[in-house]
DNA sequence: TCTGACTGAGAGAACGTTTTCTCAATGCCG
DNA sequence: CGGCATTGAGAAAACGTTCTCTCAGTCAGA
């Protein structure tokens, strides 16, 4: 910036003004510093602006997710970034592997690198660690699942709903005896996901049998090996609910496996690459990560921007797409 | 860290020194700076420590990918995350949708934060606008493609080498027409593939047709349109590779829209959730996207560490898997 | 008991910016 | 032509750290 300052011919004060486009900046003088600027390749220090500015923005953002891999993830990952490029915000991205210690890891790195907000999707079971931090200004949303011991906006997926709309479908069907296949129930979702498929249960009068519910299915490999668990009982489901994507592919995997693809019907919580062409296609529920992640970026954003509206909880509809697998009766008299 | 000092009633520099761990200070006054610590709920700023060191090492690195949303791209990045976690050192990621300029609003904007390193996966067709910042000790590592105009360390995929198995593999099972469907040629590793494709032909003495060529498919969508057209054609090819990921998704799409997926053969680059799930099993030359990011992590942290060699090409081998699709043979007669 | 080496801790400058304060130059009005 | 308001630019402090000096105190050896 010195430099700039000494080929351009004016004071350091100059620059920065220039740089800031200040408007008491002579418009000669201006172009001078911007002639300097491009001749020397200067570029602003960030964090040295960052210091010193009055409002301490990073133009940053922090995200926490389960895993960057994992494409529900990554779709929302898509849709933070799209809201936030506009804005010229850049993202710090990590995965937390739904390991609470490592959540809270991240969320100090990125803190500590002067962020102005964090989008996170929760894995420890408590939250009020933030409390100081969002007092102190930092920009704070919930993403897929609401967080615990501190209140703050959360942007998620009709998960009780969604799973109600799957079972209910497999119900309408005709299915009696549903498999369940559910994921880590310490997290906040796959309690919501249960709780629909119960209610849905009890609403047709259906009595809920533990003996058809696999949880803490972590991996795809693990969903897998209890579905053939389920499939090679005494009495196996008709039908089976994969509450989660990793979960479905796991599903898909032990029904073909078992040659059972085209007797037992098959309804998968999340949209899956390739579901229209497998066969039979794969019946879903559908969440819209990338929407989830638009809204959730748009809603830190207002916070940033001084809004100061009691917390909001948007809930994002799911979507039923029927494609095959969902439709596939009960095997006549599998069911007593 | 002002009021650590004076809660813990020792000075400013011994805070800094407790922090840093430095053996000089006290083991009595250090423990009773940590309490402080603890009490206040202090954080030590990472951008001004960054701004003082005579290092200036943020623990920062830009990520620069095609889209963050593509599988390949997503499990890219949390292979650099693998390695850079053990480092502690954090991860910015962006999307360039494959725009040169984007790529370098992207590499600015990162620099401007005064990250240590950067990954890119490179989209423009010139990269010596990063010399300045190499210079100035910023580590480079390209991936997937090799940069243009810049001589610095490379991981990518055996492009040529994988696209000539897809294509000896479908020569091998007596296929003749091979259709071919191909992303945007400014891309260097689509022009890769398709070199390695027509070096299989030659080699086999099987005639390069560009009617059965389609080239610059940037989505599936894309890619299901020109299979499309390549299957109405008047003499559609008896087999199709199709040289990228979101390709072979929008290939396979078509050739169930058609119902050929059993007459027709095919080959994809890159695996995909469901390739073996699909009816036929998707037969597919596999990259390694987890892999080639640890090793551009390794490859950059080897930089930072001081590393002087020359660069180095980092070239991972790609691996054909066989599930179904690619060995259907060619229907007796369709080809003349 | 005194000197000197050594240990541990404080004072203050520096990192690259922004921002307030101050002042010089310009232009306009009387 | 003088004085005042206005505009534009420079000097210097500040942001939250680190780090080099400097110095006070302790302890061993003579």
């Amino acid at each position: 910036m010195r430099e700039v300052a000494a080929v351009a011919g004016v004071s350091l004060s100059t620059v920065s003004r220039a740089l800031n486009a200040d408007p008491k900046v002579d418009a000669k003088l201006a172009q001078r510093v911007h002639r300097a600027v491009a001749m020397l390749g200067y570029r602003r220090d960030a964090t040295a602006t960052n210091l010193r500015r009055a409002d301490r923005v990073s133009a940053s953002i922090g995200l926490v997710f389960d895993d960057v891999a994992n494409p529900f993830h990554a779709t929302l990952h898509r849709g933070i970034e799209d809201v936030a490029r506009a804005r010229g915000v850049l993202a710090f991205a990590g995965s937390s592997d739904e390991d609470g210690d490592r959540e809270r890891d991240l969320v100090q790195a990125f803190l500590s690198r002067r962020v102005d907000g964090l989008v996170i999707v929760p894995a420890g079971a408590d939250h009020s660690y933030l409390l100081r931090d969002r007092e102190a200004g930092v920009a704070l949303v919930f993403v897929d699942r609401p967080p615990a011991f501190i209140d703050a906006d959360v942007v998620l997926s009709d998960h009780a709903g969604g799973a109600r709309a799957a079972t209910e479908h497999l119900l309408a069907v005709g299915h009696r005896r549903i498999g369940y296949l559910g994921d880590r129930q310490r997290i906040a979702s796959a309690v919501e996901r249960l709780r629909g498929h119960r209610e849905a249960l009890a609403d047709h009068g259906v009595a809920f049998d533990p003996a058809l519910v696999r949880l803490e299915l972590g991996d795809s490999a693990m969903a897998r090996a209890a579905t053939l668990e389920l499939l090679d009982a005494e009495n196996p489901p008709t039908a089976v609910f994969a509450a989660q994507n990793l979960i479905t592919i796991g599903a898909v995997e032990a029904l073909r496996a078992r040659g059972a693809q085209h007797d037992v019907a098959l309804v998968g919580f999340d949209d899956i690459t390739l579901a229209d062409a497998v066969d039979p296609g794969l019946t879903v529920v559908a969440q819209d990560p990338w929407g989830i992640g638009r809204a959730a970026a748009q809603l830190l954003f207002a916070r940033l921007d001084g809004e100061t509206d009691p917390s909001r909880r948007v809930e994002l509809p799911t979507t039923l797409i029927a494609r095959g697998s969902g439709e596939i009766p009960p095997r006549p008299g599998a069911d007593r």
